[in-house]
DNA sequence: GGGTGGCATCTTTTT
DNA sequence: GATGCCACCC
């Protein structure tokens, strides 16, 4: 794709390449061929980690060491789990690999939990509540036991419940070593709140682990069938493992001893999630005869980067012994770039991506702008718009998390499995059918003096002793509810869910409402019944050789589990022509060459809060040391002087962290030595008249100077392939629109766009000249 | 019971 | 700046 005559930079990568292709170094082939007992792999970032772990089990198939239904290999991510397999079935062949289970903890044991679930009372069809359904279960809760305090937030008592959880701490254990107020509160609801599930036939994401290891230890002889089953467990990410997942996995692996783990402790970034970092120190200790091995040459980045990334994480006391070396080149220095405003930084970005991609002939997909929180987003992406660079986010607000979505799912979840509470005060009254709010309080009232399912009560309405008007309207719902859980047998889960969303008016209610932002909502229930669509699909017609997410038959509820546990950055396809957007926690385990990293101010990066603790702080600077490392070839450090944050602009002074970092490899955009001092002087005169290099790009675009290279920035017809969903198109007659959805390819390719004036329209963008407008 | 408008709160990070 | 919550009106 590179249209440029190749530079020593390039060489060099071709050489990289290659030698990853050959194979395998001393370290990393002892590792992927130890096969026997316990072995640690502590790596550094860009050593090759999860490619080893590829070739090990690549190895343990092709050598007939096991079989591959023998082989259990858990990632941290739903994408790292299929790039794994795609790779592993490239080495072994599609057959050879066929059985193997392949995915995250929690679609794997949330698929054991659906075969073996019933040991523990729980339905194959149990509902797992993300983490808004916990909050809104948790908020019902401290409303009912009259709790409510100011600091006592749905949102902080969820996490401390859940920190509990992964500690394996339950209600009664954790009610008996309270230690502050907020504990001693959350003491009162964590009870009842597992009583609200278990009740609702339903799992949060903790009990997904923990439900497992309460079937391994009271029924054990299912945990021999596993232990039996799987020969070899391998671990990803080993340092972002919790107690729960090292419980589990200590006890399918006990017999056997074959379990690998690989991690980086210098990369340890969730312990606010339950994260337990000693799991990785002590597993030497932990497990007799471990093997432990380091993989210390980095292939990734440049000297340089290196170098950078060493400067910072060595302000931290705890961590284990290893010395990252590379022999790439030393590469660009460090730039470090100071804006004014969150818009400046956006616009300074933007104009260095487009430098780069101009000048040395990046594709847009070889960058990334990492950054702290998701809210950041929004000034990057307006400045990439308006400078029509095609970008994507990849996590934040999640397809699954809409509230059309959520509200459509709900009635699904409830047709599969009518004891959910949650999804029942979701929808009840949604579109409204006259159900209000005292209706649904004394429905509780009832099944709480019950056996705690409104289910239960509603089945029985006409028995309630309601207004005559309240129990109609409620026997409607459950009519609806029941006449589709009926149908669930024989009908496809896709025509199924069509008419059932159909049935409750949520399309009808979108469409009515009639405004730019229903329609897309509407859209977007579109898109669910697609999605379920092409999941029946391709349940039936699956041959895939590997489970790499647990996939089940394609059924409505299989469908409805699998859809809690997908994050965003595992739909993300590689569309090498977008510039991607994300945290610094979601860029895990990615890389790029060019690697920007934003917000680099004091409050934000380190961010509030996380600086009093040395604990905390110390994993702010793991989290920078993540993003520093996911560049190959350059990186870029930028911090503003003010930002606009709760709707107001403050002031912000540059990150520590930025002191800390060893300045005889970073210089300012304008080209001078960076240090602390030299900063001081920037902020203090802003240098915006100076020539910088991505300031001037403009320029030279007007003088000429990219015109003979394939790159043109002329405004007549944006590039079809960079209108995705969600572009805003002009178009020379119809005027300026919304792309909502996209399908076919190449030639073939249609866009759907919503036109303010003449409303929408399907057009083949080869021929429709759209014009991407910010 | 349903709908609307004003006000407070909010921003970590995620399977 | 956006979202959610409450109070008030129909």
């Amino acid at each position: 794709m590179r249209q440029f005559v190749l530079s020593a930079d390039d060489e060099h990568e071709l050489e990289r390449e290659s030698a990853v292709l050959d194979g395998l170094n001393e370290s990393q082939r002892v590792a992927a061929e130890t096969i026997h007992g316990p072995v640690m792999i502590v790596a550094g970032a860009g050593s090759g980690k999860t490619r080893t772990l590829t070739y090990r089990i690549a190895h343990l198939l092709a050598t007939g060491s096991a079989r591959p239904y023998e082989i259990l290999a858990l990632t941290f991510t739903n994408k790292a789990a299929k790039e794994m397999a795609g790779r592993i079935i490239d080495l072994v062949g599609d057959e050879a690999a066929r059985g193997l289970w392949m995915g995250t903890f929690h679609s794997v044991f949330g698929r054991i939990l659906r075969i073996e679930g019933h040991h523990l009372g729980y339905t194959s069809d149990y509902t797992i509540y993300d983490t808004d359904d916990t909050e809104r279960v948790i908020k019902q809760l401290i409303k009912r036991y009259n709790i409510d305090d100011r600091q006592f937030t749905p949102r902080a008592v969820r996490s401390t419940i859940s920190r509990a959880k992964n500690k394996l701490i339950d209600p009664s254990a954790f009610a008996q070593q309270t230690s502050s107020f907020l504990d001693e509160k959350v003491a009162l609801v964590y009870g009842p709140y597992e009583m609200e599930l278990r009740q609702s036939n339903a799992m949060d994401f903790d009990d997904l682990l923990l439900n497992p290891i309460r079937l391994f230890e009271q029924h054990p002889d299912v945990l021999s069938k596993y232990q039996n089953r799987w020969k070899f467990i391998h671990i990803d990410e080993y340092q972002d493992t919790n107690r729960a997942q090292y419980v589990v996995t200590r006890l399918l692996s006990r017999v056997h001893g074959n379990i690998c783990v690989v991690g980086d402790d210098a990369q340890s970034i969730y312990a606010f999630r339950g994260a337990d970092i000693t799991n990785i120190l002590n597993f030497e200790s932990d497990h007799e005869n471990a093997k432990l091995i380091r993989l210390e040459q980095n292939y990734r980045s440049t000297k340089k980067i290196l170098q950078l990334a060493d400067s910072v994480i060595k302000h931290n006391k705890n961590q284990l012994e290893k010395t990252l070396w590379t022999d790439n080149p030393d590469g660009d220095d460090i730039v470090v770039i100071e804006a004014l405003s969150e818009k400046d930084e956006a616009q300074k970005l933007e104009r260095t991506i487009r430098d780069l991609h101009l000048r040395k002939g990046y594709s847009y997909g070889d960058f990334a702008i990492l950054y702290r929180t998701n809210a950041q987003s929004r000034s990057l992406e307006d400045a990439l718009r308006r400078a029509n660079i095609p970008y994507e986010i990849i996590g934040g607000t999640n397809f699954y998390q809409r509230k059309e979505i959520k509200d459509a799912v709900a009635y699904l979840r409830l047709v599969v499995n009518p004891r959910d509470n949650e999804s029942i005060r979701r929808v009840i009254n949604y579109p409204t059918r006259g159900i209000g709010d005292k209706t649904v309080a004394r429905l509780m009232d009832i099944a709480r003096s019950g056996d705690g399912s409104l289910w239960t009560a509603i089945k029985q309405i006409e028995q309630m002793g309601m207004t005559a008007r309240a129990t109609k309207a409620v026997a409607g719902f459950r009519d609806l509810i029941q006449r589709y859980g009926s149908m669930r047998e024989e009908a496809p889960a896709d025509e199924l869910a069509r008419a059932l969303i159909k049935e409750t008016g949520i399309l009808t209610n979108l469409r009515d409402e009639n405004t730019i932002e229903s329609l897309a909502r509407w859209e977007n229930v579109q898109e669910l019944i697609s999605a379920i669509a092409e999941f029946t699909e391709e349940a039936t017609s699956n041959t895939a050789a590997i489970a790499a997410t647990g996939t089940t038959p394609g059924t409505l509820g299989a469908f409805l589990q699998e859809v809690s546990l997908v994050a965003t950055i595992d739909m993300a396809d590689d569309s090498d022509r977008l510039v991607k957007l994300m945290t610094l926690h979601s860029s895990k385990g990615l890389e790029f060459q060019v690697v920007c990293i934003a917000g680099l101010e004091e409050g934000l990066f380190p961010l509030q809060g996380a600086t009093a603790d040395p604990a905390d702080l110390e994993e702010e600077r793991r989290l920078l040391y993540v993003g520093i490392t996911r560049g190959r070839k350059h990186l870029f450090l930028s911090s503003a002087r003010s930002r606009f944050r709760y709707g107001q602009v403050h002031p912000a002074v540059p990150s520590r962290f930025l002191e800390e970092m060893d300045a005889s490899v970073m210089q300012t955009e304008t080209g001078r030595r960076f240090g602390a001092r030299t900063a001081y002087q920037d902020y203090a005169r802003p240098r915006y008249g100076s020539t910088t290099i991505a300031r001037s790009v403009d320029d030279r675009i007007a003088g000429g100077e990219f015109e003979d290279q394939v790159y043109t920035l002329e405004r007549v017809a944006s590039d079809p392939r960079d209108i995705v969903n969600g572009s805003r198109v002009e178009h020379q007659l119809f005027g300026s629109g919304k792309v909502i959805a996209i399908e076919g390819s190449a030639d073939q390719r249609r866009a759907t766009v919503f036109f303010k004036r003449v409303g929408q329209k399907k057009l083949v963008l080869k021929f429709a000249k759209l014009n991407l407008i910010e």
